[in-house]
DNA sequence: GTATAACCGAGACGGTACGTCAGGTCTTGAT
DNA sequence: ATCAAGACCTGACGTACCGTCTCGGTTATAC
């Protein structure tokens, strides 16, 4: 049973998310201190670790309450889901949680492949998959012809993004990117239809 | 007066640089200590900090002494001179001590960004560079048009490659992501020419 | 009113006493937590706290249940009397439950004055009091001369007894010094009469 | 060798010391803690640390520095040297800082036997072997008979002090308590002689 | 016979302190 | 001036208990 005992004070959760959230631009992954964590949370180190083994456990849920989980795009064409797509990726790398966050992150998790399992399967693997479900929508439409590789198709969208948010002195994220990778993309995949969406579109968003 | 006194010990620096290399693998970026190191290198902590002002200090060093310094490829055709660095490129992102060190490399350079100027002007930029010395030779040659972007062809080589280095579950590093990013990168600069190269090359390539 | 609601279970008490009994001996006064009693005598912290204050609540309930709270002597000389007492105070500081508890609950009790009133005064002060009462049967019975100080005789008998119980490295609490303390003090009382029985008296005796 | 490193500050040993003896009185024995000691001794936990294993470790040198090692009263007759030794033993166990750092320590040592040595042989044994040394001079001097037991008189000086001294509710230990222990001894050991001196002496002494 | 109230367990709560590790600096005797 | 060794203070680690509180459920008496 797990309905013995005293419960969960919900919000404790939700605080130390926020302090983590709100610490790592100011500090860095590496910066970040479970002490000074609970201090901005307002808990105790106890309380923390009922709830995570490590800070590393705390990113993925600040992923999750900053850009959701599900991947849930329909434009009606394969070019207007690209781009919809890479204008979201391209939000999520260039936010100051990704920026700060994120290489020390990975470098955790090079280290400890158990606690990737989630991130893998929970992040980065629906949405590699999602860009299978996008070619195949766009072969039953006629679009574009069959045989593209969907895991190349995301290594183009997402490489260069995520390159330029981790490397230093890189050029920024920002509209000729999304572009670009876009209609490479497009000719990559056979994609021969009409391209005017490219050419305005918004981006960055507002909050 | 430099002279006075007695003077480094030469070999010091290097085992310093070899014991980072060691245990890199070993604990991660993030598990590195000042302490581990110097007691592999068979030396002192103020030996050390005499040398380097912090580990990251050390990791372009490693860099160095592994993948060499400088840039220097002529095949005598863009598709060939793409296709070396690539595989350059590709054996650099794959090796164990950048897939064990990068990211925390790149999380202490987000908050320290004043020292990412050797590693940026050292190493990056050269070879960001050297994308657009290439280009200029297709264009002298006749085998491209001019207007290429330098800075987009180096993201479609780097950020499939880095991606695939960085992130946890993703596909491996191989010939068939070389030939590709390569062909596109083609493509991209309206390349008409020969891709036999393409065809046949050994990756990876032995010690 | 003090008789609605559940009642107390009643085998929660002593379970609890057994505990504490059952590992003094173990870890020490100090080394006692709450939470290894209640879970030694399989009830609960609030059970606990319900019933005590703190643990130093209830080591004299230990006493009490292993050697009685009344003091009641009578063998109809001061000799005799005397014997008896000190041999039955000398099983008390000889117990292992005395040796690994008494120690740390004086400590607790010089920080913690009132809580020693019970102790003093349900423990210490009746058995002084009763070397009053039995000085008092033998100037009536003519044995001794009036006059003597029953809290010196007190000390005399009880101080070599808790000196060898408390402090490390001492000599065994035995048979010879059983006799040894009542002779000092039946010549500090000024009694002449028959000795005989500290020739032949059992010590330690059974359980 | 233990010349090479940097050498210990001498000063950190005295004010750790010094701050235990400060902070006894207030929080009792149980109620150290080692951040606050090292916070008054204006020091950190790892230099505690290298000094002691525990708290329980400073505590003998407290008595050293207070009440000196050294056992050394010859004033010409065993009466006079055993109120000598009295009177000195009476001050140390009547001292704020045994009072409120005896029973804790012992019961530390109830569980740790092994840290019980020092203080044994360094403290106990040559105070009781003292015993020892005092009465054979007095047989030397055909002041009192030979085949007193030492270890018995030093049980019936220490035993009355010590236990007033520990339990709570005790009558105070003052000059009366010394004179009638004292000559409960000399009556004890046979002793025939002048008794002058314990009508006037000095106790408590000046600090 | 149904409230009511105190009990029961389990276990979370905010805390304090533990003993350890590593950080980066400083101090020694020796090279 | 450098070397290795090892001290220094600082600060964070992850854990153990503290004494309290909150829960779902139980067991009595009182209405």
């Amino acid at each position: 049973m797990n309905r013995v005992g005293r419960p969960r004070e919900a919000g404790i959760d939700a605080r130390i998310v926020d302090a983590v959230a709100e610490l790592v631009p100011q500090y860095g992954y590496s910066g970040l201190t479970v002490e000074r964590v609970v201090k901005v949370a307002k808990t105790s180190k106890p309380a923390f670790y009922r709830r995570f083994k490590s800070i590393a456990d705390v990113v993925p849920l600040i992923l999750a309450s900053r850009f959701g989980t599900d991947v849930d795009v329909d434009t009606g064409s394969v070019a207007g889901d690209l781009l919809e797509i890479q204008i979201r990726q391209c939000e999520l790398y260039n936010h100051v949680l990704t920026r700060s966050a994120l290489a020390g992150f990975l470098d955790y998790l090079a280290i400890h492949p158990d606690d990737a399992k989630p991130f893998v399967e929970g992040y980065l693997a629906p949405r590699r998959a999602f860009t299978h479900v996008l070619l195949d929508r766009g072969v039953a439409r006629g679009e574009i012809p069959a045989g593209a590789d969907p895991a190349y198709v995301a290594d183009l969208l997402t490489g260069p993004v995520i390159m330029r948010g981790l490397l230093p002195g890189m050029p920024a994220i920002d509209a000729e990117l999304v572009r670009r990778t876009v209609s490479t993309v497009l000719t990559e995949i056979g994609y021969t239809g009409d391209r005017s969406m490219l050419e305005d579109f918004e981006f960055p968003r507002e909050a």
